[in-house]
DNA sequence: ACCTGAACACCGTTCAAGT
DNA sequence: ACCTGAACACCGTTCAAGT
């Protein structure tokens, strides 16, 4: 009677899982292999069905898009709530923790970073959590300053280096431009160590 | 006769043709507006010519993000040579000129890094003009350690390191997630010479 | 060698109609 | 309120046929 079987999607909540399949769809297959029917499809639904609860392709895409930000915040959280220690190890958890996010779903994070969050108040929940991650980032820095160890500037434009860094890392080893160092033992671990040890040194108090 | 018109594509090179039909639908209208028939049409020929020179859509594609490869690569060099003066100012040159060809062209940055470059044996070409990029800031590298202003570990994990600072902070610039900063007046070059120079000083010599 | 035109399977989206 | 089925326009890809 409750078992989570298809035919609950009828009276339960579809919305939740076309998300759901389409995150797991854009997972196996990529994010081009993503379409609307299938994933009604697999729902168990008519083709039809999905636009009682999105506008269009996009609208679903921007649902995607935010459960994934959602997922890699949860991963950061506890990476940082990990190391009890100074701002650089916490620091270098939320790098770690970045990386391995994205080479487990990488087709999900080409996705949440592939235009849709420029559409600002088409998708305003989109945006809201994406923000959320910014403040999680910029909450380690401004503890960090007030231990001394991280120096006085805007904590703003320091949350901005340290996305961007553990951003970039992870999007050019799940591109594979860092073959050159990747392919090593332990390569991927080392160099986003080395990313988030020469940026942290150079956000050092001085 | 020799006038750049229509009927030259048929005895021209379509190839070229179609490449740069793509960057410009690209830029105009976003990489989900990219389809091949209306490549064609725009190209003066029947939808199915393209696969003369393409074996398919994903070629396509992958013979447009190298043509993005090269097109960065002239503005990275352009702004190294600009400046004949340390590696330091060098790398910030860089990070400029990084940071305004991903605003100038941030559809086409996008496939550029849309997963393509993953298959290596695939699209090799591809994989090479990226290559080209990361050797070209690696020059720079040897060059300031040289000299004695950049510390002396790997070049290629300095290289990974800086390049993906530069990534980040475009990525994250054209998506929209660095706004506390960006929307300042000056916001977009401030910041990125925060994040490049946040870096330079973690790679100083010590 | 290079291009065309018809054909096929399939997708996004809409809408009248069903419960 | 939520879902279905038919319908429309359009795309990627293939292939026999044209020059």
């Amino acid at each position: 009677m409750d078992t989570p079987n298809k035919k609950t999607y009828h009276h339960g909540d579809l919305r939740k899982t076309l998300i759901h399949v389409g995150i797991e769809l854009i997972s196996e297959s990529g994010a081009s292999s993503l379409d609307l029917r299938k994933v009604a499809r697999i729902a168990g639904v008519s083709h039809a069905a999905p636009y009682r609860h999105f506008a269009d392709k996009k609208a679903l895409i921007a649902a995607i898009s935010e459960e994934g930000f959602n997922l890699l915040a949860i991963e950061m959280e506890q990476a940082i709530s990990m190391k009890d220690g100074s701002a650089h190890e916490q620091l270098r958890g939320m790098g770690h923790a970045y990386v391995q996010f994205a080479i487990t779903n990488p087709s999900l994070v080409r996705e949440m970073f592939s235009g849709l969050t420029i559409e600002r108040e088409a998708y305003p929940s989109l945006y809201d959590v994406s923000k959320k991650l910014f403040n999680m980032i910029e909450t380690v820095v401004i503890i960090g300053q007030e231990k001394g160890n991280i120096k006085q500037i805007d904590s703003n434009e320091l949350t901005c280096a340290i996305w961007s860094m553990m951003h970039g890392t992870a999007i050019l080893i799940i591109e594979n431009q860092l073959k050159p160092v990747t392919m090593q033992i332990n390569g991927i671990e080392h160099i986003t160590e080395v990313c988030m040890d020469s940026l942290i040194l150079g956000l050092g108090a001085s």
